[in-house]
RNA sequence: GGAGAGGUGGCAGAGUGGUCGAAUGCACCGCACUCGAAAUGCGGCAUACCUUCGCGGGUAUCGAGGGUUCAAAUCCCUCCCUCUCCGCCA
């Protein structure tokens, strides 16, 4: 959410930074509500007050054994004026609310402009791509070779964009989820988290997710409404939904490994084939949350974690910051990292790194108190993927084949494979 | 799932429908005392919003949401959560 008293102070500032990335801001019924909404608490709390006093009086004269029959005539009217002046503002206040929840984050001065994915800037490359001597096969072939991924069978048991994994190939993936965690737990300073796969709606809210892109996301049936987490983005920075942290908590850095579950409702007809985008996918996020002053300092230090990774296992991968279109709802800066898959020749999103600075933290209430400062301040949330696991595999898969269809291991992950060095060999 | 007991400020813990935003204790901060500290005394100590240049004033919040009432932490309803016992289970 964006702060109230800069949407009233400089309407005009923040329409031009939604602009950036697309948004048009209504300035006029922006305007038109607060006014209104001004308005009627004044006018709602007058009568608020005034009726308070009355009843307090009453309980005065009672006490003191008075007849209280003349005040309680006096104050007839005034309950229905009340009632009356509550519902419009609470009308008012609700407009006002929904109006200001679906406006995204301004993006941050160093932003690129642009309109989409196109205009998005590189920053560096890491890594050369290899140079096949023979015909490459991307993952789905190279995973059909001995049933070790399977597309059909996942679509009998459930439906299309799943996945089954068995034998190497499934305990490559468990082996790169655990050396990622292994990681960024032991050399970045990252709390383990596990935490649940099913979260309500204020959480979804406090992230950002809801109200706006519920379609998005698989809702369960049943009284309480929970939905499945499209990433651990979601449990991890509610932790500090409603609290006032103490500054010495800060920075709280938290990582977990979890599935994500997106139904991806806009996504039809995009990237089918093979595991780029499913229903169902793993992912070790990392989560930050900090103080202002120092988030940006953190987001590079962030994106730095989720390089290393890729680093180790040796994939050549480019970094790019995304153009004000391109941008997640709650973010203000985001570095996407690129990994470069052979059999598409390109680069292809393994993990985004953001700062919300403090878009989520309103949202959720999430403040910190310093010695120096009397009122709690919001802290700046980040988060970052490190990375997804399902890509990451595919990338293995395909950055490692040989031409008879084998896959190296990758250094780093032999001593998780119990010492495998080739999969998928005769 | 069944039966019972509960949810009050950072924590603990009072609260008869009416001067209750809420006693008291602890924690924390300031001041006094002290060479310094401890102990003691005095004072302060929730959050959000509205209003004021400021001092200040106002409104809301006692798990959440409804209701009754001139007036609700207190009464009624629904839901959520916690604890104890039983059942079931990993």
């Amino acid at each position: 959410m964006l702060d109230p008293k800069l949407l009233r102070s400089d309407p005009q500032f923040v329409a031009q930074r939604l602009a950036l990335r697309g948004f048009t801001l209504d300035i006029a019924r922006l305007e038109s509500l607060e006014s209104r909404r001004r308005e009627l608490q004044t006018a709602t709390e007058q009568l608020q007050n005034e009726r308070n006093v009355r009843s307090k009086a009453i309980g005065k004269a009672k006490a003191a054994g008075e007849d209280i029959q003349p005040l309680l005539a006096e104050v007839g009217q005034l309950g229905d004026d009340l009632d009356r002046a509550k519902r419009e503002l609470a009308e008012v206040q609700r407009a006002w609310d929904d109006m200001v929840a679906g406006l995204p984050n301004l993006p941050h001065d160093s932003v690129p402009e642009g309109a989409d994915e196109n205009d998005n800037v590189e920053l560096h490359r890491w890594g050369t791509p290899r140079e096949f001597d023979f015909e490459v096969r991307d993952h789905v072939d190279l995973g059909a070779r001995f049933g070790y991924l399977d597309f059909e069978l996942a679509t009998k048991l459930t439906g299309s964009r799943f996945a089954v994994m068995r034998g190497p190939i499934a305990r490559l993936h468990r082996a790169l989820a655990q050396f990622m965690l292994d990681k960024q737990t032991q050399e970045h300073g990252y709390e383990e988290c596990y935490v649940p796969y099913m979260v309500n709606a204020d959480s979804l809210v406090g992230t950002g997710q809801l109200p706006k892109f519920g379609e998005d996301l698989f809702r369960l049936t049943g009284d309480n409404g929970y939905y499945l987490i499209p990433t651990a983005e979601v449990p991890l920075t509610n932790f500090v939904r409603d609290e006032i942290l103490d500054r010495a908590a800060l920075p709280l850095k938290l990582t977990a490994h979890t599935p994500c579950f997106r139904s991806e409702a806009g996504a039809y007809g995009r990237d089918t084939r093979g595991m780029i985008r499913q229903h169902q996918f793993d992912k070790v996020e990392m989560v930050q949350v900090v103080e202002p002053a120092t988030s940006y300092a953190v987001l590079e230090e962030m994106r730095g974690h989720a390089e290393a990774i890729l680093r180790a296992l040796e994939l050549p991968y480019r970094v790019v910051t995304l153009c004000a279109g391109d941008m997640g709802f709650g973010a203000a800066k985001t570095y996407d990292l690129e990994v470069w898959l052979p059999s598409q020749r390109t680069y292809r999103e393994i993990s985004s790194v953001s700062n919300c600075e403090d878009f989520q933290a309103r949202r959720m209430q999430a403040r910190f108190r310093s010695p120096e400062q009397k009122k709690p301040q919001l802290v700046h949330t980040l988060n970052g993927s490190g990375l997804a696991v399902g890509r990451c595999l595919l990338a293995v898969l395909e950055n490692f084949q040989n031409a008879d269809g084998s896959i190296d291991v990758p250094a780093i992950l032999q001593p998780y494979m119990g010492g495998v060095t080739r999969i998928n060999a005769d």
